[in-house]
DNA sequence: GCTCCCGCCTGCCGTTACGGGAGGGTCAAG
DNA sequence: CTTGACCCTCCCGTAACGGCAGGCGGGAGC
């Protein structure tokens, strides 16, 4: 049950010289020490740094976590809950970058520019001053940015110019089956919707059903969306959303 | 088209500061000045620093993100692309955090220690050496922590005492259907165990169905809370894994 | 008992990404 | 023509470690 610094450091995943440091300025100092001063961490301790670990991931300052968990109001099961509480919270606004981007994805590939509110929003908005924000640099930075790099591959102009093409071509077969008076929920328009969806998810991002009727909602709701489906064919923006929302029920 | 140091500033929820700072190393460099000497940033600026602030939410340090916003081989759409995959990943480890709060909550509650791997195996395992992680401080350290206080509310020992009766008293009503012979699809099994979910609900966080059944599925899974309800009761730990998936699937 | 090598110790200086002034020009409104 | 809000350029400070130097400790093998 008393671990050294080497094994605290392995199993939590930080450095040793991250926890002399937490030692120093007192935030976790091991409950005792060997006859030569060797650190003796007991299973407190690692529940502490337990503690430690969530709130750190969750961006609050090394002082201040000291005053959390020095607290006396507030036992174990308290800040299990918290750390809870704000890490769902900080997964939905993850979410609502995710739609950003998605939405910013959408304008990149239509040609339509985007105003400055609209690309700032998922930051400033959610707190009167809400600040940058930093994260690990191994994992976050380096590593899965290479991940990244090899899923994502890289793509060429030729790549690029292709996806716009296929687009191009989607969109002139689209206003086809419009013109053909064929429903906006018959199988030839959901087929093309499920094309649709398709082409994002090969070019961009797995596209879900979920994420694709919000795509639609937003072909009718944004205008500057609207326009660019109307100038392909009168009518296709409401269409091409009808469809895809058809096709996204009869899949489920 | 033309932006002060102060309206980029704002609208993109950082400081004057830190706009002078990414002049100062070249990350974000304004295309114009005024003759006064003002910085002028146009729309491609604006585009920049959107990329730059997704990336530094992503923990990239700024000169990596100099590199690969240099970098002539991906262009916007690519690294909105990188973005959104980052992103997702990013979210599903915060998932992955979450389920391992819930599981140490449900360790705390049942008085059940847990081993070193267990406490940090969401942080050490998924890269061999993942280190610590900031984030940001006005948004995650003060104001979330604030928020979390209002609504999480802090619990005295006579609440933390409450919940371990109402928690004992939710046991013996639930031996008792048991000892009826009631099969655990029952209505009388299936109300009970609605009221475990609400119970966690009520003093913990916010337990939807899903949640519930990974629960019940650790209560088979890991000997120690399977040893918990044996104790109560024989069978218990099966029984009552069962009357929490029924009890989920009846109300879906 | 001696030797290795690995792990631990305590300084101490370096770095990143800004925060926060000081001291001084600028610009539009009244 | 002043006044307040904004802008400029230094410049020093800070948080949270990284990383090394220089030196002990300890147990495994000879």
């Amino acid at each position: 049950m008393a671990y050294t610094v080497g094994q605290v450091a392995k199993v939590a995943g930080i450095t040793v010289r991250t926890l002399h440091h937490y030692d120093e300025i007192g935030l976790l100092s091991p409950t005792g020490r060997s006859p030569a001063g060797y650190r003796r961490y007991d299973d407190a301790d690692l529940e502490r740094l337990q503690h430690i670990r969530y709130y750190r991931e969750l961006g609050f300052p090394l002082e201040e976590i000291a005053a959390i968990l020095d607290d006396p109001a507030s036992d174990p099961a308290a800040h299990l809950r918290r750390q809870h509480e704000l890490l769902t919270v900080r997964i939905r606004r993850l979410q609502e970058m995710v739609t950003a981007i998605e939405f910013a994805m959408e304008a990149s590939k239509l040609n339509i520019p985007l105003n400055p509110q609209e690309r700032f929003e998922v930051f400033g908005d959610a707190d009167p001053d809400a600040y940058a924000e930093e994260a690990e640099q191994r994992w976050g930075g380096i590593e899965a940015y290479r991940e990244s790099n090899r899923r994502v591959a890289r793509y060429t102009k030729e790549d690029w110019l292709r996806i716009k093409a296929e687009n191009e071509d989607w969109g002139r077969r689209f206003a086809e089956v419009m013109s053909s008076g064929a429903p906006a929920d018959s199988p030839q328009a959901m087929e093309l919707a499920e094309e649709h969806r398709q082409l994002i998810s090969r070019g961009f991002y797995e596209c879900s059903y979920e994420i694709h009727t919000g795509l639609a909602d937003m072909y009718v709701g944004d205008p500057r969306f609207t326009e660019y489906y109307e100038k392909i064919r009168p009518g296709m923006a409401t269409y091409l959303s009808e469809a895809i929302h058809a096709n996204a029920i009869s899949r489920a």
